[in-house]
DNA sequence: ACTTAGTTTAGAACTATTATAAAGTAGATA
DNA sequence: TATCTACTTTATAATAGTTCTAAACTAAGT
């Protein structure tokens, strides 16, 4: 692969490290999504739309999907569902919350929310995580 | 419409009280759902499976899929989805909690999840529900 | 430069869901 | 009870999001 401008070489690094080749594609992908300074939602239509928009030679759907795959087992993203039966990504993968406002998510941090009661896991499990949706509607 | 046992009066009632003509299909797909113990959680398909195993006359996808709405529609449904891009429907319409166990689902009534610290709505909007979900892992 | 295993790609296939429009039926009316 | 009509059901087609396939391509080790 012809070599990247510098400023790549985290991503590039990020990805090796996963055990991930750092293709072209990967590591475009990885710098639009990772190299911003707010965490964003979205889902792979739209990264895929957004990004292709500005390209003349296309990466295509399979792409976008085997990476944000990828991206997600490596632990890099979050998944997370509406009821609108598709997939969103969180570039954020620390554990916090979310408002949603109809079909449009908002990011709460982990410690804006507490518990005074929280229930035992079953017999044999143990918690993972615990996420909380505040679901919004409008004031009048 | 042939006249029915007289325990199915209820559903019947509920139905036309929403507007819904209680036909044969709403009735049964209504008994199916609410005359039970405990409340369920479901997709369209496993109540289709479900319901028509033991029907020698099928009731059509269509149907499921129509009714299930307008029983969510009229407020006796809830939706929700997990990662599998499938809509799941809970016969418990009151305000509760999950825990998410690989895909299975349990419900954790209201009460035993209380906060300490919950942010305010962002301006213009307020909050409609809180809803919490405990992802569970195995024990090892 | 050569090799090869991993990756990308276009397109087909698949799954859950919604739309269509023809046939059927509940319930009102006579 | 027979008739009428708007609502409902149904089979089927269409759609949306996603996954699969297998041929072409490429990163990176030799």
């Amino acid at each position: 692969m012809q070599k990247m401008n510098n400023k790549n070489q985290i991503f590039i690094d990020k990805l090796r490290s996963s055990g991930l080749r750092p293709t072209k594609q990967r590591v475009e992908i990885s710098t639009f999504l990772f190299k911003r300074k707010k965490t964003f939602h979205f889902t792979v239509e739209e990264l895929k739309n957004s990004m292709n928009l500005k390209r003349s030679k296309k990466i295509s759907t399979a792409t976008f999907y085997n990476t944000v795959h990828a991206l997600k087992s490596a632990g890099y993203l979050k998944e997370f569902s509406l009821e609108n039966n598709t997939s969103y990504y969180d570039t954020n993968i620390s554990s916090h919350h979310h408002f949603f406002d109809n079909g449009k998510v908002i990011d709460i941090k982990s410690d804006k929310i507490t518990f005074k009661k929280l229930p035992e896991a079953p017999k044999g499990k143990k918690i993972k995580n615990v996420e909380v949706v505040i679901r919004l509607e409008n004031n009048n």
